[in-house]
DNA sequence: GACCTGCTGATTTTT
DNA sequence: TCAGCAGGTC
């Protein structure tokens, strides 16, 4: 065991080394791009392991849980797999969800909580704004989701929110914060930012509780520390309190979540936190050519805030990056699948390659031009198969299973398929469980005592309670796949979607999802229903990514993150796609759209594409496009310009956007605008090209006003 | 209560 | 461009 250990370490370089070996306390691994940072983090685990330290005083945060179960299994292969196993590894969300199972009573919830993800908040928010007689063009749910997230995120409770209130929209959105705690709660359902919160109140609520936790993490690892907010700060400090054996990795040149209240002040300020923290720079590079990386560095200079530091690698020299000037969205796929033909026949193979774009809808025009050439790719993210109509509506029947308290599923499936229980007797229940003071579900079977209900109705709504109540008895006594296959049955839903003769694909998704469920049963030790649930609804979109197989990969910018391929296509840069929109006049904002191209480029390991088009349809109209202000930033005589026959011939210097103003995307008449001084506003005509150009806008409180582009910070609202 | 149709808003990224 | 929703009709 000492050999290998000395063997472990000869494969370090000093920096790595130090890191690895370094003793107790408080330590910041600032890592740069491809600096070997995954490699340092699985030996300092296995270092610790060997020392003597118990696996299950383990824990490692990981972003997502892919991550965590690379890292498990390069770990197994270091010290075995009866270690390995004992590990406490996975994201926030889901070590928390764990420790929140074991402790939900002390919270008033059980253990059977359901978590809701995105869609279910968005969906008990739209019936709570209808509740409260607020329609949706005064409040979108999802904006009002937006607003409680943040507050979320930053700790404050909706109370804080409505004592700092000062507009009558922040008055309302307190309240409505409040309401949907209230419902949440009476749900005995948590959302994803509950996970951490409840989390902190229950240590900060029961010191004992903290104390054990405490006692058993006694390492504590962080990976992608730059991504995390101020809840997970919050809870890491507490955990960490007693032994003080944090170990942060991360680079701020790649935070890239600001939006999700990811705060980059954590690894700014670690140092200031724990004064007594050992600082580990990780600067060399082992994945990039000198030329990706040199340009990288000079997109990353153009930042103010960061912590200073110097990458630089050993590899090769490498080919310069080159840009591809296409015509539009089409024209700008059909080169890059010509490309990637032409990599392919010099030897590469389809999987090295991987094409990157800011926003999902870019993924369009990607596939269609792979399918057209035959390329073959993977698509990360997107609809995923969870986010299904049919397949939500399997969850929802299944959720009800392990918790009938959950009111937002009752609603989802109470007419799915449709039974005769239509808006109005959803309204009866609805009503006397609110006068009640009881949920959803026990006012199903009170239905009895509500008198408005009609006889049918009320048939209808104790078979449905008898059904789950029988299926719940069945579940301890047979496999879980069993009984769900024959409860989705008994509620006529697969019968439902097997009818649809238009659509037969939605009854083989549901085939799929009980084939899953199969699986999970076969597979794990002790199966359970709201292990499994709990599984699917912290299933991140890059979880899901299919296995290593001869394809091109397209994704986001943000699903690359921590990912490498020899080959990179960066599509879309342009002003207001990347940096996008609403980032361009935001300090802040566009220096995260800025961390995001880093990453981007970061991820290439020997040749670099880059991309835009000079038009692309938005909402399916055509609308013109300038070059991102990003590209005027990076040295020209490193790209190496080509230019599609379909595009118009453009001079070589690309303008430098961020002086003068050029029409914005997305401007046109008739589109809605903010002013910083005049307010919100309507495009009537634009005129004047290029530091000339002007815009004729009605302002609702300053009338009509003609404004030069170059000094007039418009910001398109749409 | 079920079904049809026309309108609207979405395109930032996701645990 | 299109999905999902609201409102109207049968």
């Amino acid at each position: 065991m000492a050999a290998s250990l000395e063997e472990l370490l000869a494969h370090l370089n000093p920096a790595q080394r130090e890191a690895v070996t370094h003793g107790d306390g408080p330590l910041l691994i600032v890592a740069g791009a491809g600096s070997g940072k995954t490699r340092v983090l699985t030996y300092r685990i296995a270092y610790l392991l060997w020392r003597g330290v118990p696996p299950q005083c383990i824990l490692a945060l990981t972003f997502t849980n892919k991550a965590a179960d690379e890292m498990r299994q390069r770990i197994m292969t270091l010290v075995g797999a009866h270690h390995a196993q004992r590990l406490w590894m996975g994201t926030f969300h889901s070590i928390f969800a764990r420790i929140l199972r074991a402790e939900a009573t002390r919270l008033g919830y059980t253990a059977d909580y359901t978590i809701y993800d995105t869609d279910d908040s968005t969906a008990l928010l739209r019936l709570i704004l209808r509740q409260m007689g607020i329609g949706s063009h005064v409040l979108e749910p999802t904006a009002v989701r937006h607003a409680i997230s943040r507050a979320k995120n930053q700790m404050l409770s909706w109370q804080e929110l409505a004592a700092s209130a000062t507009t009558p929209r922040e008055r309302l959105l307190a309240q409505l914060y409040q309401e949907y705690d209230h419902q949440l709660r009476a749900n005995n359902a948590m959302d994803f930012d509950d996970l951490l919160l409840n989390t902190i109140r229950l240590f900060q609520s029961f010191p004992e509780v903290l104390q054990r936790y405490q006692e058993r993490f006694r390492y504590i690892f962080v990976d992608e520390y730059q991504d995390t907010n101020r809840a997970q700060y919050v809870a890491l400090r507490l955990l960490a309190e007693r032994y003080r054996n944090l170990c942060v990795v991360g680079d701020d040149a790649q935070s890239i979540y600001r939006w999700r209240g990811a705060d980059i002040r954590n690894i700014v300020e670690f140092q200031r936190d724990y004064p007594d923290a050992t600082l580990i720079r990780l600067e060399q590079n082992y994945r990039s050519t000198k030329r990706i990386l040199a340009l990288a560095d000079v997109l990353i200079r153009h930042n103010r805030y960061q912590i200073p530091k110097r990458l630089w690698t050993d590899n090769p020299e490498g080919e310069p990056a080159t840009l591809l000037i296409c015509a539009d969205e089409r024209d700008e796929a059909t080169c890059i699948a010509e490309q990637i033909q032409r990599e392919c026949a010099h030897g590469r193979s389809y999987s090295d390659i991987a094409v990157l774009y800011r926003t999902n809808a870019q993924s369009q025009a990607l596939e269609d031009a792979c399918r057209r050439a035959g390329i073959p790719y993977v698509l990360v993210g997107g609809i995923s198969f969870y986010q299904r109509k049919e397949i939500k509506d399997a969850l929802a029947y299944v959720r009800l299973l392990v918790n009938p308290a959950d009111s937002v599923s009752w609603l989802r499936v109470l007419n799915v398929p449709p039974r005769g229980i239509g808006a109005t007797t959803i309204e009866h229940l609805r009503t006397a469980a609110q006068t009640w003071g009881c949920t959803l579900w026990e006012a199903m079977q009170r239905c009895d005592d509500i008198p408005a209900l009609r006889r049918s109705a009320r048939d209808t709504l104790h078979h449905l309670v008898a059904l789950v109540r029988r299926f719940r008895d069945a579940l301890g006594s047979q496999p879980l796949d069993i009984v769900v296959l024959e409860y989705l049955e008994a509620t006529g839903l697969l019968a439902h979607y097997r009818e649809q003769d238009d659509d037969e694909e939605r009854y083989r998704n549901l085939e799929r999802f009980v084939a899953t469920l199969a699986e999970y049963t076969e597979q794990s030790p002790t199966p359970t229903l709201q292990e499994y649930l709990q599984q699917i609804a912290l299933l991140s979109e890059t979880d899901q990514a299919p296995a290593a197989s001869n394809a091109v990969t397209l994704m986001t910018l943000h699903a690359a993150k921590g990912l490498e391929f020899p080959v990179v296509f960066i599509t879309g840069l342009e002003q207001g796609l990347l940096p996008i929109g609403r980032a361009v006049n935001v300090p802040e904002e566009l220096e995260e759209e800025r961390r995001l191209l880093y990453v981007g480029i970061t991820r290439a390991q020997q040749k670099l594409y880059l991309s835009y088009a000079q038009s692309r349809r938005r909402w399916g109209e055509p609308m013109p496009t300038m070059p991102s202000q990003f590209l005027s930033e990076l040295p020209s005589e490193e790209l190496v310009v080509q230019q599609s026959p379909a595009a118009l011939p453009v001079r070589l210097r690309i303008p430098a956007s961020g002086i003068s103003a050029p029409p914005q995307a997305g401007l046109r008449p008739g589109v809605r605008v903010r002013h910083p001084v005049f307010g919100i506003g309507i495009v009537e005509s634009l005129s004047g090209n290029g530091q000339d150009c002007r815009a004729v806008v009605r302002f609702s409180t300053a009338g009509r006003k003609l404004l030069l582009l170059r000094y007039a910070r418009l910001e398109v609202l749409e």
